[in-house]
DNA sequence: TCATCCCTGTGG
DNA sequence: CCACAGGGATGA
């Protein structure tokens, strides 16, 4: 569900209602939750709410809660009452609690000392590492890009969108890459995905994500080829096309992008 | 680098 | 019934 835009824009949300107040209690709906946060001594202060990739992270004194919402989890605000929804998970401020809400049970939280990842590098700021890091690899281009460990928080509508905007095959080689290639790589990975958190993030049809505060996100409307197999392209007006890659769906314009 | 699994729900 | 869904860990 969430990647990279939609988490950013959750934590953003959140962030003023918990980041500086007590967390005093929890309460878990899904026993399976109950292993990942057992070692969590409370109340303790939210001290940062931040992200890192798909990952939230709520650092308290002695340690951090990891949230990471998967396919279906969301994170909702709420002062008073429950949300709409399969809740697995709720943390009680004093003001309101902050719930899990997480159709497919997925959704996974821990609390660790620190937080440790093997993620790649956020995909902002300098990027022209990725030149020699891509002529290093065979792997499509697509699945390169939804390797959490090569960069981090490009999911699968992202990474679509991201090729088409580059105008490359999703199924090329990423050392297959000219350096022209890559130039528009590095250009169109941080476009897209801050297009996509100033929309706050892309709301599908049967929508899991909300932005905590319950609205949908607004990106959807923009995009160039995610699940629109068989329409045409808004750039030339051939059909858009969809394979498997590294066994997800993986949307292109065969002729925009070679 | 791939399939498989986790879990549940929806739609063809 | 089967395929599919915005994620990732795992083991061959």
């Amino acid at each position: 569900m969430p990647e990279l835009p939609e988490v950013e824009t959750i934590v953003r949300a959140l962030r003023p209602h918990i980041e500086g107040r007590l967390l005093e209690s929890t309460e878990a709906y899904d026993p399976a939750l109950l292993p990942g946060i057992k070692s969590l001594s409370l109340p303790a202060q939210v001290r940062r709410l931040s992200r890192r990739g798909k990952y939230i992270l709520i650092e308290l004194g002695r340690g951090t809660l990891v949230v990471h919402l998967r396919m279906s989890g969301r994170l909702v605000w709420c002062k008073s009452g429950v949300p709409e929804g399969r809740m697995r998970l709720a943390l009680r401020f004093p003001h309101g609690s902050v719930y899990l809400v997480d159709r497919r049970r997925l959704a996974t939280v821990e609390f660790v000392e620190r937080f440790e990842k093997p993620l790649g590098p956020e995909p902002f700021g300098d990027l022209s590492w990725l030149s020699c890091e891509l002529a290093k690899s065979r792997m499509p281009i697509k699945a390169w890009l939804l390797d959490q460990r090569k960069i981090a928080g490009i999911g699968n509508i992202y990474a679509a969108e991201i090729l088409f905007r580059a105008g490359i095959d999703p199924r090329r080689p990423a050392r297959a890459l000219a350096e022209e290639e890559v130039q528009r790589l590095i250009k169109a990975i941080p476009e897209v995905l801050k297009e996509a958190i100033s929309g706050r993030g892309t709301t599908l049809a049967d929508a899991e994500y909300r932005v905590p505060t319950g609205e949908p996100g607004a990106f959807q409307v923009k995009l160039a080829v995610y699940g629109r197999e068989g329409e045409p392209c808004y750039a030339c007006g051939t059909p858009i096309r969809r394979v498997k890659i590294a066994g997800r769906s993986t949307y292109f314009c065969p002729q925009c992008q070679r």
